[in-house]
DNA sequence: CGCATTTGACCATC
DNA sequence: GATGGTCAAATGCG
C-alpha cells in the first residue's frame, strides 16, 4: 500500500491534467452551443483536447488498473474486485455450445463467473442533459443485452457487450448505471478489453466515418419511459408483459429522475425512449463521436457539455 | 427482411 | 437466502 503512493501521485497527477482538460472541452463545448455550434476552429480544438484526454485517461486507467491488481482498493470503489487482472481467454464459442440443449441459461452463469475473472475498470461519465449521451459514445458496438434493478441503486444497471463477440470472439463488456445521487452522472464498469477489429480501427485512428452496421450509436444505457404512465404504479412487479419490445411502453424499468417533461411527457413514443446500443466510455477518441448505427434505433441527446470523472477513491 | 432492444427466467456466487 | 449477471424469446423499427 505504502509502495503505491508514487504511483498514486502520478495517478492524480494524470487525473487533475484530465480535469483541467475536460474543464477547457466543456468551456468550448457551452461557448459552441451558445453561438450555435457553428465554430470549425473550436471543433478542431476539442479534438485535439479529446486526443489528449484520451490519452491520459489511457495511462491513468493503467496505474489504476496496477493498484487494483496490486491488491489496494479498486478503482470504482467495487466491493469485489478481481484479484488478478489476467486477461481471460476469450471463451470460444465453440466450448459451450458442447451440449446445445442447454438453451444457454446454464451457460449464464458460467459466463459470469468467468466475466469476474477479466480485468475490470471503472469510471464515470457525466452527461450535460438526461437524455444527452454524446459522451456515452465511444465509436465502438455495443449491444446491450441486460438491464436490472440493483438492490440499494435507484437506477437500474444495464449490462453491454461487443456487438462482435461472437463473430470476432471479443470479450469486452461493460456495465452502466446511473449513479443515484446525480442522475448526470454515469458508472462506467468495463470487463475485458476490446479485441474486435473495430476497436482497433479505433484505437489507431479515430474514423468517424463508421459504417459498420450497428457501429456506435450514443444512446442511453436504461430505457426511459416513453410514455404511458399508466403502468407506472407498478415496477417492480410482475405486471411486466412478456415479450420484449412490444413491451416496451408498458414497463417502466428506469425513470429518469429528472424527469424531463420534454423527455417523457407527452413524447409520441419515439422521442422519449431513448434504446441502448452502444454507450461508450469515458475514454475520447480523436473521433467526432457522433456515430449512428447503420440504421438502427434513433438517439437523442446532441452534443453537449462532457464531463469526465475518474474514481479516485 | 434483418437486426437491435426489451423483459423474464435461470443459475452461480456471496 | 438474496443478489447479480447472462441468455433466450418476442416484438418493433429502419
Amino acid at each position: 500500500m505504502e509502495g503505491m503512493s508514487e504511483e498514486k501521485c502520478a495517478l492524480v497527477a494524470e487525473l487533475v491534467r484530465v480535469l483541467e482538460m475536460v474543464r477547457q472541452l466543456e468551456a468550448h463545448t457551452a461557448g459552441q452551443q451558445q453561438l450555435g455550434g457553428a465554430a470549425a476552429g473550436g471543433e478542431q480544438r476539442c479534438r485535439a483536447l479529446v486526443c489528449t484526454m484520451r490519452d491520459s485517461i489511457d495511462r491513468a486507467l493503467h496505474m489504476a488498473m496496477s493498484c487494483c491488481a496490486g491488491g489496494s482498493s479498486p478503482a470504482g470503489g467495487q466491493p469485489e474486485s478481481p484479484p488478478s487482472g489476467g486477461d481471460g481467454s476469450p471463451r470460444s464459442a465453440g466450448s459451450d455450445q458442447a451440449g446445445g440443449d442447454f438453451r444457454g441459461r446454464g451457460n449464464a452463469a458460467r459466463q459470469c463467473k468467468k466475466r469476474k475473472t477479466l480485468p475490470k475498470r471503472s469510471t464515470q461519465v457525466r452527461v450535460s442533459a438526461v437524455q444527452d449521451v454524446t459522451p456515452l459514445d465511444d465509436g465502438l458496438s455495443w449491444r446491450k443485452y441486460g438491464q436490472k434493478d440493483i438492490l440499494g441503486a435507484k437506477y437500474p444497471r444495464a449490462y453491454f457487450r461487443c456487438t462482435h463477440r461472437h463473430t470476432q470472439s471479443c470479450s469486452a463488456s461493460k456495465q452502466v448505471q446511473r449513479t443515484d445521487g446525480d442522475p448526470l452522472l454515469f458508472d462506467v464498469v468495463y470487463h475485458g478489453s476490446h479485441t474486435c477489429a473495430q476497436a482497433q480501427q479505433q484505437g489507431a485512428a479515430a474514423h468517424p466515418g463508421g459504417s459498420t452496421q450497428g457501429a456506435a450509436g450514443p444512446v442511453l444505457p436504461f430505457s426511459l419511459p416513453s410514455n404511458r404512465p399508466a403502468a407506472g404504479a407498478d415496477d417492480a412487479g410482475g405486471s411486466r408483459l412478456p415479450g420484449g419490445a412490444g413491451a416496451r411502453g408498458t414497463a417502466l424499468p428506469f425513470v429518469s429522475p429528472a424527469t424531463p417533461e420534454g423527455l417523457a411527457r407527452d413524447a409520441p413514443h419515439h422521442d422519449a425512449e431513448l434504446a441502448c446500443t452502444t454507450n461508450s466510455p469515458p475514454i475520447a477518441h480523436g473521433g467526432d463521436g457522433l456515430h449512428v448505427p447503420a440504421g438502427r434505433r434513433r438517439f437523442l441527446g446532441g452534443p453537449g457539455q462532457l464531463l469526465l470523472s475518474t474514481n479516485s477513491t
